[in-house]
DNA sequence: TTGTACGCGTTATCAG
DNA sequence: CTGATAACGCGTACAA
């Protein structure tokens, strides 16, 4: 039986209004009962009960955090996860993860109505269609929310998102400087903002070069188990098969550089390969991958901060762009330690 | 301002005690009554308040899942995480994080008497001695646990966790049968518990070749990034070095790994590798690592399942060691795929 | 300065 | 079968 507001009120011979005054920082009580209660509180140990408090006050500091499961299956949500950790924890409020409902999304509902957050952060795209289902539901629904990994068209959504087309920009100028002519892109429909962004930024410096578009360098890996090995295959065997590729993300392109080294060609050498997000197993692929690093935990706490002045009324919508880092190692250029 | 259960009665011009019985299955309703309450339900988007339910029924649905921050920079834990969401999900439950408190248990001891969850799921051992301090609070507040990930000691105490020395022992086993002899070990003193398994899985294995053990083949790699290559270091420099190396874990190998290719000896050649965990980053890494699997998913799922046994009040304490399986890869034999 | 009374939205008990 | 009524634990306007 855990100890309540009325056991030390009890204890003290005084109203429960007044123990709960003192503990909120009232200041009409006085000086002598505040230090009592506060005594009490200690001797016996009480804390009030989240759940009484937040019907009371109509709010639950809970941030709800919407995300498909497949987040936990790949490391290209871990930064955002870390960074809403870091933050809830600076802010005073508790995390609740939600999978993101695959199919219908009555379950998103039922959170909503229920009233379990104060407000949300959508994270990943996963299946097309999923997020803006998602999004409408939380509008319908007057849930403050926050779109953290890919920018959102509907403009009155805020996001924080990598600069992709920056990005893409850079790991196609790197790959160019270093004489590349045919380099192939490989897609992710399935998260169809970031990929539309990074593809633009694919088309941008070829343009800049001068160097000619050709779609049948372009190839596509949905969101299913080592579907990028299936794709570069399909570059691989091509009449005049690309000399680089760059792979809408670095698990993509780690499944690429593992078909490719099937096949007795060497990285960099015989094809360089390009990823983006800078995952932990970027690093240690072999050979180590260039990339595309996004700055994931201050977007995952800016993130959080954006939905909390949201939540607190000012409702400003931000639609923020972090700029990303070209981290280059060896799968596109030799002599790097 | 959301829907409650008091708008419902005035639209039917029922009670509000008959509404709520008509929705929580209670069988003296009639049909038709009860027909007519869920049309309204529906019509009008009713949901219960999670906070009133709360507070009424004394139970939150939620459970806490208490991890290191670190867990979030490390592979390690991604699995039992998989497992837990897959399975609050099935049981209705939601999952609310917290980072362990690293100094202070302060914050553990808010949640637990603000009553924010019915349970909690340790995660992740960390520094040495937070969790024992975490359990001894929760014990003491009376809240429902189960340690996820690591053996305790402490026999009324449930937990999930591999089967570490049998693990250790089939990896041993196998770099023994490739005729090792002079095998190194990396520790990790901050996971006390799966350490002396592992290490115990070891010398077990070492007593049954009839190799003696050498205690100069025994290092350390504490919980900060990188460790493993400093403990690689010194290995490699010992004026008889090992010819292979069991790391506590994949991270340490992987580092163990960087240390070794780094002074131009091959792997598995001159050095053969060995973790623990099998995380992703353990396929990719190069070459492949040699690791022992856990069924982290399996795992989580049956953790939570204990949970919201001991929740239940069926308090029969479970203590239960997963099977592992060897996983041989290029980082010990060659010619592997 | 303290205490009374009410309400937050439910569910459970008990009459009718 | 239905409806008052109380209670869960807390916060706050208002009265004393």
């Amino acid at each position: 039986m855990p100890v309540t507001i009325k056991d030390i009120s009890k204890h003290l011979g005084l109203s429960v209004s007044t123990v709960s005054k003192a503990l909120n920082g009232y200041p009409d009580v006085a000086a002598k009962t505040r230090s009592a209660v506060l005594a009490a509180t200690e001797q016996l140990g009480y804390q009030p009960s989240a759940t009484a408090r937040n019907l009371r006050r109509q709010r639950t500091d809970k941030i709800g955090v919407v995300h498909p499961v497949k987040s936990f299956e790949s490391e290209t949500f871990v930064g955002f996860f870390r960074g809403l950790v870091y933050a809830a924890q600076d802010f005073g409020y508790n995390l609740n993860l939600y999978t993101a409902p695959e199919s219908d999304s009555a379950a998103l509902q039922r959170i909503c109505r229920g009233r379990e957050v104060d407000g949300m952060i959508l994270i990943g795209t996963g299946i097309a269609g999923v997020q803006e289902a998602s999004m409408a539901l939380l509008e319908r629904e007057g849930i403050p929310f926050v779109v953290l990994g890919n920018p959102v068209e509907d403009s009155n959504v805020s996001f924080v998102a990598p600069d992709n087309r920056g990005g893409a920009l850079a790991v196609m100028q790197h790959l160019i400087e270093l004489g590349h002519q045919r380099i192939g892109y490989i897609a992710r429909p399935d998260d169809p903002e970031n990929n539309a962004q990074r593809f633009e930024g694919y088309r941008q410096a070829l343009a800049e070069a001068g160097i000619d578009f050709d779609d049948t360098l372009i190839t596509e890996a949905p969101y299913t188990p080592y579907s990028g090995m299936g794709a570069m295959r399909v570059l691989l065997e091509l009449p005049k098969p690309p000399s680089a590729i760059f792979a809408f993300n670095d698990h993509v392109a780690i499944d690429a550089s593992r078909t490719v080294l099937q096949r007795d060609l060497q990285i960099p050498e015989d094809l360089a390969v390009a990823g983006f997000d800078n995952i932990p197993s970027s690093l240690v692929a072999s050979p180590a991958l260039t990339t595309v690093h996004q700055p994931q935990i201050e977007m995952g706490k800016q993130a959080l901060e954006v939905l909390l002045a949201l939540i607190g009324g000012r409702d400003d919508v931000q639609r923020l762009t972090y700029q990303t880092e070209l981290i280059v190692r060896a799968s596109t250029v030799t002599k790097i330690l």
